[in-house]
DNA sequence: GTCTATAATTCGATAGAC
DNA sequence: GTCTATCGAATTATAGAC
């Protein structure tokens, strides 16, 4: 009777399916994308490898799944946190909190895009930059650009910058935050929460209309 | 015969020792300090192995003194660069481009202490950290200090956070320039000194004492 | 467990500069 | 003659092969 192993779900598929991901998350993080076989992934799902080759089309696919999975579940956060019609500066620290926090969570995937985007000489780098990463890049310009003409925030600074500017301080303090830990003077390792607002405060006085922030 | 070898006067001294420095620069960030061989520095360098013995006490002294060489150099810069009687907002501008510039020119060493500060669990970076970043970084950090005493930017922020903002966005953009060619509705991968000046334009107008920014 | 290869580090000698 | 950069050889530690 084969039907116990055929009556893997809809369920059951998923959860191998997610379980492959977590897998080669970890893998590609330790090993980067040449250095990672497919074999120890499946093993550390405990599948065969055919069973990879099931659930995506090739080694690239799989990699590709496994920062998407994040990118789109960050986006998800986004949409809550990106309203326009809230105040523009509860946003932007909302937004830092929310990133930060979605680095910490998603370690090794981060660590995973950290490596690529440094390499940047491959096609999988382009393709992970336009497909993956540009979405919730650009809902972050977009937002700040839509700020601006709402007249919430200046309009005479390149949103792009900005954008650069909030996510640049998370991904230093993603990158390095026992390091930081031995700089003096101040306490900012210890809550990534008091980071983010202190920097979405730096950064967002900067962007208020000037006729508001008097 | 070694006849050029030998021929070592006062600067050749210097000159072997530099040309160890640059040599060990590229060998520590292609293959970290682990992975470094001192024949292959010393090769690279064109002198015997116990040359590098010579000039450096071991192996992490050389390490060390890679990374200070240009730490030096930058905080050299820092010395006309943050001058407190100049315009905050022009100030903050050139350390940024010349913060952006320091990095590309010593991109091999830029490279080197990144991946250190990413591992962060030795007591190499700790020593990194503590007597060759930390000075540079307190430095800034104190001229925002300074300069909020002067009533020249608002005092009611915290300069630490300031500071990693300024720094995370020029690392950013050091780190994933080819990649943020890709990312379309902005020009910034082609000017650097335009994105310094962007990011900056952004923190200051932050930084700015309210009864200024009217 | 021994043997071997490779790594870091040390030592003594040489050669040129002051 | 002293000082210092350099060299080649020697020494130790360690990791992998057999």
């Amino acid at each position: 009777m084969l039907e116990t192993t055929h009556s893997s779900d809809v369920a059951a598929q998923a959860d191998g399916r997610s379980r492959l991901l977590s897998s080669a998350a970890l893998e590609f993080s330790r090993c980067g994308f040449a250095g990672a076989s497919i074999a120890s992934i499946a093993r550390g799902a405990g599948v065969v490898k055919s069973t990879v080759f099931h659930h995506f089309d090739n080694k690239e696919a799989l990699y590709l799944a496994v920062i998407r999975e994040a990118a789109v579940e960050f986006g998800q956060t986004l949409n809550t946190v990106l309203a326009i019609d809230e105040d523009p500066g509860r946003c932007i620290a909302a937004f830092q909190r929310s990133h930060l926090a979605h680095l910490q969570r998603n370690a090794e995937v981060a660590r995973l895009v950290l490596r690529e985007l440094q390499d940047s000489v491959s096609d999988r780098c382009v393709t992970l930059v336009k497909e993956v990463l540009s979405p919730n890049f650009q809902r972050l310009v977009g937002y700040l650009r839509d700020a601006a003409s709402a007249g919430l925030i200046r309009a005479d600074l390149d949103p792009a910058a900005a954008a650069l500017t909030l996510l640049g301080a998370n991904l230093l303090y993603f990158q390095s935050r026992d390091a930081l830990a031995v700089l003096p003077g101040h306490d900012l390792a210890d809550d990534p929460d008091a980071f983010s607002n202190a920097v979405a405060d730096v950064v967002f006085r900067g962007l208020v209309a000037r006729s508001e922030s008097s």
